[in-house]
DNA sequence: TATTTTGTTCGTAATTTCACGAACTACGAA
DNA sequence: TTCGTAGTTCGTGAAATTACGAACAAAATA
């Protein structure tokens, strides 16, 4: 959990998985035209992402197409929310004193 | 979302968070013994923990009792699953070319 | 009041992250 | 084959992160 969520720690992976999310699918080029970055730098946001585990990129030759990674992203779905749930039935406070 | 998961991005406050939400709440103090840090490193992790809005500290001299920010919790319990289901509506994959 | 406990702040060092441009690779099209 | 497009890799530098120990502050206790 701690890989996933620090892949989506930083502003531009975060749009680009949020894009991905509602769309499907797309190619980094035009990631390129929209967001304010190099295409270098991009691509190595757009490697940390699917080296999380959260995307993934097929050859659409000459492009690449990113989509999420469905396995992964249902994975990622299923520990935080049962992570951030507040459970009603926590043990009391402990402590060593 | 992205400040809620840059703070979770570290196995030390994910840890803190994982112990918090199974258990109320717990004192720095404890924390140092359980894990391999010293207390100024950890002092550093709680204070990110704090500033993300993840907890929250109160004074129970001459400790400190930590615990769950319930509110932002709740909100980033709402963001992060919802953000996390995968529509099954997305629209198709756009392209500039 | 002096001491101990608890935690923060500060300075420092090592590492990682982030961003850029240049050089390179792969491949389709002219 | 040569050219253009799409991305990656590499080297670099700036900034942020992570961790430590020493010094400090606050407050309970002896």
């Amino acid at each position: 959990m701690a890989r996933y969520a620090k892949a989506m720690g930083h502003p531009i992976r975060m749009y680009v998985l949020e894009l991905l999310s509602k769309q499907s699918c797309c190619y980094s080029g035009d990631l390129t035209e929209i967001l304010p970055i190099v295409k270098s730098t991009l691509s190595q946001h757009l490697k940390e992402l699917k080296s999380a585990g959260l995307i993934q990129g097929e050859i659409e030759a000459p492009r690449i197409k990113y989509c999420l990674n469905k396995e992964n992203w249902a994975e990622a779905q299923q520990l935080f929310s049962q992570f951030l749930i507040i459970s009603t039935n926590t043990t009391d406070c402990q402590t060593n004193k």
